[in-house]
DNA sequence: TATTGTTATACTCTATAACTATA
DNA sequence: TATAGTTATAGAGTATAACAATA
């Protein structure tokens, strides 16, 4: 499983994978995959990620300290980079004289909106070599196990917030 | 896609993710899964990685930093830390004299054996929701989209080094 | 008193450039 | 000259603890 990211790590020689290594694969090729593409916008994965959530939100720095799970002075620090380079800005709350609200910019969300479009068309690229009943058939096995483990750990997975 | 980490981001408001969000989300919750599981060890995710290139190989420093995709300095912090903590040794080659390999000692080997069995379990219990013959089903997707697209990029996928 | 956010601090992780020792 | 590895340096990203301002 952790040998993944070389390459290898076969639990099986017989030219297939156990059900475990191929997701754990999957995950890391998924992710550098992800990560080499936004890193042609000189994003990295938690400034990606950053973007992701402020796509249709505009929470204050406690939110997103939530919705990233990190603490909120390492939000801080993140926001800040962010602000710098003009990807987001923080608005001050009318409601709370404490808190900020933190925006996309329309530079930060056109940046955003590209990657994701990059990204999307990768995986496309990578699911393409299966004909489109199987295309089908593995979105609904993921779309299965993801929404029973929202459930689960009862998380909404299709809230907007 | 970059929503998948604050739990939302269905581009489809049907209860049905697209194959793309899905997979993208599955990945993002399998490394989550995985970074949870090893931070239980004081292990990141690289010093994890590390751990297992090394189950089944003594690169040199150099073969390493090709095997993880990072410069040859940040193997060496890497491997600085790890030997530190009693995890891996640098052994002088005797081939070369300006050469070292690197080495699980039993700690790191027994450690990224606890991690990874800890890891298989939690994925393993993701998937229990599934059917045996979905699952089934879904391991021969998966299987076939990674060989294909290792195979794409002229990587042996079940390579021993 | 409790909460929001920042600052101070420390550590991991990463890369680039310069260096040493060996090939 | 070229290669293996380290060091110096700089910066992102993370957390903990202490703090100021506001609730």
């Amino acid at each position: 499983m952790t040998q993944a990211p070389s390459g290898s790590a076969a639990s099986d020689h017989g030219r297939r994978l156990s059900t475990v290594d191929g997701l754990a694969q999957l995950s890391f090729l998924i992710q550098r995959t992800l990560e080499r593409r936004v890193a042609e916008h000189d994003l990295s994965l938690i400034q990606t990620r950053l973007l992701g959530v402020l796509r249709d939100r505009q929470p204050t720095m406690n939110a997103l300290a939530r919705l990233l799970d990190l603490d909120k002075s390492s939000v801080t620090g993140l926001v800040d980079r962010a602000e710098r380079r003009g990807l987001v800005v923080r608005v001050p709350s009318t409601q709370d004289r404490r808190s900020f609200t933190v925006s996309l910019t329309p530079e930060g969300r056109s940046l955003v909106t590209e990657a994701a479009a990059g990204f999307e068309a990768d995986v496309a690229a990578m699911l393409d070599v299966l004909p489109l009943a199987d295309r089908d058939a593995l979105s609904a096995l993921i779309s299965q196990v993801l929404v029973t483990h929202a459930a689960q750990h009862g998380v909404d997975l299709f809230a907007t917030d």
